[in-house]
RNA sequence: GCCCUUGUAGCUCAGCGGUAGAGCACUCCCUUGGUAAGGGAGAGGUCACGAGUUCAAUUCUCGUCAAGGGCUCCA
């Protein structure tokens, strides 16, 4: 089923700039042709790094003055004039001594730091009998291999010299280029849908969730659309985790401060926390995350082994300090909840319960359309704690549950946390992005910080294993995934409103009413258009905001105890008595299908 | 936090050194209309906030806050 898509018309293939030797020649070349533009027009500018991205290229410079959005179209010109030219762009190897004396001769700070970094034999591309720059290449071989109608210039920003923030601040200039105009134009029109898509944008025309000034940055006011939507997804989890064998807790929000010491957040985790509260003679710390609250509910009386396996979850809501800047819709925020859970195994439980976690994880991602994964696993860093035996133990757990469960996977070397290995899932989206979600990571600190133990058989206390796992992560970002998964066309079961009546008369509102009261009695969410406005008018607000099922009745229906139903997804679907909706709806809603019908 | 851009009606946006405009939405009136915009009238703004320059600031300058695109960081 999920083959069908890609039958259907095969737009102009984008290829990624890894994937596609050519365009990786065009994109690199293009930033040489941008710095020298630059340089032309700001002869102070002094070059650093450009580098081809997946999409483009972009080039750092240092310049007295920061680029403006007015600078890049002089900059563009430039480029196209440089194209014309058909400048050849040649390879030279040279020695470390000749590359130093050039540099130098250029007075380019920034290359002199880069070549002290290279190893010999040392290559510089020319462009044109003039400028040059250290480079490894590959690159076209002159500027008129380049289509002056293919590229455009993105955006300005700024950037940081090696990506240290301590380090000067340099002038990023963001650019995309392609082999075909077409291709260019392809690819605008990809911006266009992933606008289009934007959560931040549907969110406020379906009316789901607001940002508010007044409140403060990054914290989420859920509209009754939006925490109907959440409830919905979270009356899901619930069930979902139930089945699965986890038992729920809720937990404060706030805690003393010295429970924040025992697990070490004060140490290694202040940056992201909120400030303290003075509250009588202590002091209180908003959470950050919620497990030391579940280790503390399991360090609450003596555990047996025979309890072993113990699972609990939390909808947790969390407070970090994010910087100024850096807050994005729903998808980084400075409050929000986390699907979060905590198991305390037995070292030989380990491979079992992480099996039973990517098996819960498919079942509810699925659930969202969610079904093409990319795995992480990352080991053991060179700063960690815990001994080597422990960490082979977990990582192994985690390698055989993956192996397991089928799943193909990454293995980041050394990425794991200080405290132990972990899996990272992340998901692909209807429009080809990735977005990671999921994590499943094994913990050695917080049982050992906590001295968490339990009765082993031969009576002796041993330490339990925890593992930390989240599967939407947070709530809130998981939401904004999916709302751009979906583009804001909800399926029937987690619409906000799933079905709005169409009164076409006055004449039929009592019949409409008494419909709708049926319907919510039901459990199916559904509205009365009340606005008189005249039927085209009434279908196109409802087909703008997205309504599964749009109902018109006027006297025919009324008196056929009947509706004429108009699916978004599926069209016209012609008359239906009013039981067989009910018991269509009712039904859709319990196996949470994405239409009315199967 | 840093760089660029932005902040005018609920939304999308014009505008300008002499205190404001459009479309949609909203309210009312006419229309009772059968599958993507019927017609008319009206209401609605401390031009983000605070200083400064000026006879006069929504407009110019500076600061603050917030948003957008990035850097760094991250669920």
């Amino acid at each position: 089923m999920q083959e069908l898509a890609t039958e259907i018309q095969v737009p102009l293939s984008l290829p990624k700039t890894s994937e596609d030797p050519e365009l990786l020649r065009i994109r690199h070349s293009m930033s040489h042709v941008m710095a020298m533009a630059v340089q032309n027009l700001f002869p102070a500018a002094k070059v650093t790094i450009g580098p081809w991205t997946e999409t483009g290229f972009y080039y750092d410079f240092d310049n007295p003055a920061p680029f403006t959005e007015a600078d890049l179209k002089a900059i563009k010109k430039e480029m196209a004039k440089i194209i014309g030219r058909r400048l050849p762009l040649q390879r030279i190897e040279v020695t470390r001594a000749e590359a130093q004396a050039k540099i130098i001769a250029n007075n380019e700070p920034y290359k002199l730091e880069i070549l002290a970094g290279l190893q010999e034999p040392i290559t510089i591309y020319t462009l044109g009998e003039t400028w040059w720059d250290l480079c490894a290449g590959p690159h076209v071989e002159n500027t008129g291999q380049l289509n002056a109608k293919a590229f455009e210039l993105e955006s300005v920003a700024g950037s940081y010299w090696r990506g240290d923030e301590k380090r000067a601040q340099l002038q990023r200039i963001y650019g995309t280029a392609w082999a075909s105009a077409e291709q260019l134009a392809e690819y605008q029109r990809r911006k266009q849908e992933a606008l289009r898509r934007d959560h931040r944008r549907i969110g406020k025309d379906l009316e789901l969730f607001s940002i508010e000034d007044e409140a403060g940055a990054g914290l989420v006011f859920w509209h009754p659309r939006g925490a109907r939507m959440r409830l919905l997804i979270e009356d899901y989890w619930r069930a979902a985790h139930f089945d699965a064998g986890y038992e729920l807790l809720y937990t404060p929000h706030v805690a003393d401060i010295t429970l924040w010491k025992t697990s070490g957040h004060l140490d290694f985790y202040s940056e992201s926390m909120f400030g303290p509260m003075q509250v009588d003679e202590r002091e209180y710390q908003l959470k950050p995350m919620n497990c030391p609250f579940h280790v503390l509910t399991y360090a609450n009386k003596l555990r047996s082994y025979r309890e072993l396996p113990i699972r609990w979850a939390e909808l947790g809501t969390v407070y970090r300090y994010e910087r100024p800047g850096v807050m994005h819709g729903l998808m980084r925020v400075r409050g929000f909840t986390q699907d979060d859970a905590h198991i305390f195994c037995l070292p030989e439980q380990i491979g079992d319960e992480i099996l039973k976690i990517l098996d819960l994880t498919e079942l509810i991602l699925s659930t969202f359309d969610f079904t093409k994964y990319e795995i992480n696993l990352s080991t053991r860093p060179l700063k960690s704690i815990g001994e080597d035996a422990a960490w082979e133990l977990a990582t192994n757990g985690l390698i055989e549950a993956l192996n397991r469960k089928g799943w193909s996977y990454k293995i980041d070397e050394g990425g794991g946390a200080f405290y132990g290995p972990k899996i990272d899932l992340k998901i692909e989206d209807a429009i080809g992005r990735m977005w990671q979600c999921s994590t499943i990571q094994l913990d050695f600190n917080l049982p050992e910080r906590f001295n968490l133990e339990y009765v082993a058989a031969d009576g002796s206390r041993k330490q339990p294993i925890m593992i930390h796992r989240a599967i939407f992560g947070s709530l809130e970002r998981f939401f904004g995934i999916m709302t751009e998964n979906y583009a804001g066309d909800f399926p029937f079961w987690l619409a906000p409103e799933q079905l709005r009546l169409l009164p076409v008369t006055d004449e039929v509102m009592v019949y409409a009413e008494t419909l709708q009261a049926e319907l919510q009695s039901n459990g199916i969410r559904c509205t009365i258009d009340r606005s008189g406005e005249r039927l085209a008018k009434l279908i196109r607000n409802g087909e703008q905001q997205k309504i599964p099922i749009l109902a018109v009745i006027g006297s025919k229906e009324a008196e056929q105890n009947s509706l004429s139903l108009r699916s978004r997804r599926q069209g016209d679907m012609g008359t239906i008595l009013k039981q067989d909706l009910l018991k269509a709806a009712k039904e859709a809603n319990q196996l949470r299908r994405p239409d009315l019908t199967p």
